[in-house]
DNA sequence: GTTTAGTTTAGAATCTTTCCAAGTTTGGAG
DNA sequence: CTCCAAACTTGGAAAGATTCTAAACTAAAC
């Protein structure tokens, strides 16, 4: 039951062993090579509750993986979206596309001036997919709820300043 | 096309002149000169269902209105988007922005076979709006939510077709 | 009319993402 | 264990979308 260490708390249903396991099986299932890249990169979205962009992701493998290429970075993220593993997160106000593992019902809220995006846990957006499926006829594969807005931080610091 | 696509039913709880004012009128009330490319730009959102991207809009307006540049398209969204007067959704499986004017609580449905994004009404997102606010403490200013899936006509279309 | 601050414009610059050709690696077959 | 073909990675070029810039223009106040 313990965790391996991460960086921020994780608040999703399982450990990051856990995904990081699934994600990897879920490329050999799908007939794809595990190689030393693919092992990085599920390793670290396994082990992050961030929404990184692809030039993150990048950056802060590039240190201990030099070779690494951007493009095999977008490849990667590619496969794992194909793969239903990885949802990818239209921008936060600056032009790249974020990335997110956390797969379980909730809500993306995207600050318009830090650009930080966090989650908001939503158990009844279940719900809502099969009333929207009804409605609609659509046969539905996923959904994007983003609420942009300021974050409780952002509205503080502008109460000091005006410009 | 040359001529503005008045007749296609708007869905939407105003009428297509009483946007287009209600746009003109807070350029105005916020300080903002109604230059002849707002006008069209304002004119063009104000009558149309669809979700088009900023390349779209000028390539429509440009028979029209020769001397129009790009840029004039990016900068009029902007400050619609700043007055809540429009709203910008991130990518439908392109890589563009596509804006719309439809402000009522609703929810987009993007197709991902043909690329349509369609609205679906919903009053109750209004009420998600506040429950969200609520839960997190940031100051909202607007929502993309996005069901993914197949619409009906695809759905009928891929019953022969394996992919 | 004049004035002037806000706008528009064309094109360059920037940034993200995709494409490509060539070299490298994986995993299976022998 | 070795070899092979297909799959993968890589760096750089290319493609788009969006932003920036500096000069020319114009709405609106006086």
């Amino acid at each position: 039951m313990a965790s391996t260490n991460v960086s921020t708390s994780t608040a999703q249903n399982s450990s990051a062993a856990q995904r990081e396991a699934r994600f990897l099986d879920a490329l050999q299932a799908a007939g794809l090579r595990l190689t030393a890249q693919r092992r990085a990169i599920c390793h670290y979205l396994a082990n992050t509750d961030s929404h990184p962009t692809a030039q993150q992701i990048y950056e802060d493998l590039k240190p201990q993986f030099p070779s690494l290429s951007l493009a095999t970075v977008y490849n990667t993220l590619d496969v794992l979206v194909r793969l239903g593993l990885v949802y990818a997160l239209g921008g936060a106000g600056d032009r790249a596309v974020h990335y997110e593992t956390n797969t379980d019902p909730h809500i993306n809220l995207a600050c318009l001036v830090c650009h930080r995006v966090v989650d908001l846990p939503m158990p009844e957006v279940g719900a809502w997919e099969s009333r929207v499926a009804e409605a609609s006829g659509f046969k539905i594969f996923g959904a994007r709820l983003v609420y942009y807005g300021i974050c409780p931080e952002c509205q503080r610091r502008s109460q000091d300043v005006s410009h």
